[in-house]
DNA sequence: CTTAATTTGCACGTTATTGATCGAACGTGA
DNA sequence: TCACGTTCGATCAATAACGTGCAAATTAAG
């Protein structure tokens, strides 16, 4: 057997068993298994198949993209927003957080020793808090909604409504070049903009990704908060604002951040 | 097994069950526990997954459940129990549901089909009911509790004052052998008293370990129950109760449950 | 048929993965 | 709070897989 044929079928053994291993390769096509190495390296740097230790996957195997899409959806940037975020926090103060991804890192990233009092209505947030003891939890009770989740109806209203808190910090699925922030759900949009009037401060938090976006759902201008914080991907050129609002910007820095996991 | 197939396989795994020990997986995969521990350090390192002292919980949903409970009480049972109370649920009924084990088992257990609206004040059971679609659920805000966990205040028996549920499916974790529940929190067993006042029938759930014991705060006699429903370990001829309270009774067989070999 | 080029297989040093050990860290219950 | 049992992680040794160099085998060209 020619070796280009063999390579070629070699790439298609690969492709449609997702997975082989090297021993079964070389007995498959009974050549050694050095020569199915040097076949595996040239169909690897021409992307056909990707090596691993043992043996080979099929390059666009689903689950390559499957499960690591969601590892790669910028776990460690938001950690870093978060930890910023939390320190704005002062002792004993009254906190409304937001539903999303971030707003759970913040959640994790909380410290421990103010003796904080958390608001929210994300089931996530409470779930990041279980194990948080020094952070005093009030779940706004309401109907689960599943995308995303959260609780919502009138009993959240009523309570925002009787509500003073210190800070509210929001976060944005959508922020406009213009600053205008969106999000793609009507009743969290509503809910978002209720915590900001039941806080003496607003926070907005988003990562650089969401800027340039719009939702269908209004729920504030970039001027109606207090202090917007982002990560240093941030094209501020971009921005259409006025310096006033530049001002509000507080930069979270991801050169710094390592891969250990939390210190606590 | 090529390593980085085991390491995906491990990302399922944890996927599918929500909490696994280290444990099992190591007999789960025919790996060491060392192996284990590696490979679950660089899925926590993609954020695949979240690691745990003693094994590892699902990224997604990080519902804190204590590993050793899960892993050391008869889980099957408590399935058991949860699968024949689940059967006395009618289209459309709105449900109330008490905090504990038992009743985070009979939420997974629940009938999607029949348009069932879920009451309750816990955060575990709220968990387990994220992803099922065709169950309204309604979670009843206020002060987390952090043990067990739970959401207490002032709103919480407001709601179920305004509130007429079909039926309340009380968890007892004291069942003395006169047939009075106990309960170790003051504050649920208060919850647990309003829930049946709230309700058309009342049922409670308890498997048979909780026979015998007492705890400080009074929640109800068996015969403020119109069923009880508890496992086939149960010792009837040790209660000391009336025969009326006697054929309230309602026994889950556990007779074709392969039971989980305790590796302690 | 001869020779050069390429490919293959093998030996051997290098690297990766695994399992065992043991002190340290953690969580639990008294 | 303390002591106890369990789990963790750094380290080492063993095994398996890898890659380079070289010689043998095969192919291609003259």
């Amino acid at each position: 057997m020619l070796t280009e044929v063999r390579q070629k079928a070699i790439a298609d053994y690969v492709l449609r068993n997702d997975v082989v291993t090297t021993t079964q390769l070389s007995q498959e096509f009974n050549v050694s298994e050095m020569t199915i190495r040097r076949d595996l390296k040239k169909l690897e740097e021409q992307g056909l198949i990707r090596r691993t230790h043992g043996g080979a996957l099929s390059a666009g195997h689903s689950h390559d993209i499957d499960l690591r899409t969601r590892a790669t959806t910028n776990h460690l940037l938001k950690k870093a927003i978060a930890k910023k975020a939390a320190e704005f926090m002062g002792p004993h103060e009254t906190i409304l957080i937001d539903v999303g991804s971030t707003m759970e890192a913040l959640a994790r990233e909380l410290p421990t020793s103010l003796g904080l009092t958390i608001v929210t209505n994300g089931i996530m947030i409470v779930n990041a808090l279980l194990d948080a003891v020094g952070v005093e939890v009030y779940l706004l009770g309401g109907s689960l909604q599943h995308v995303p989740q959260f609780l919502m109806g009138p009993s959240v209203f009523e309570k925002l409504q009787n509500m003073q808190a210190d800070k509210a910090f929001i976060a944005s699925s959508a922020f406009s070049f213009e600053g205008v922030v969106t999000d793609s759900n009507v009743h969290q949009a509503e809910i978002k903009r209720r915590m900001m009037k039941a806080a003496a401060q607003t926070y907005l938090v988003l990562d650089s990704s969401k800027i340039g976006h719009s939702s269908l759902n209004f729920v504030a201008r970039a001027e109606d908060f207090d202090v917007i914080i982002i990560d240093d991907g941030v094209d501020m050129s971009a921005l259409k604002i006025s310096d006033g609002i530049r001002n509000k910007f507080v930069v979270a820095s991801t050169h710094d951040i390592t891969s250990i996991p939390d210190s606590m």
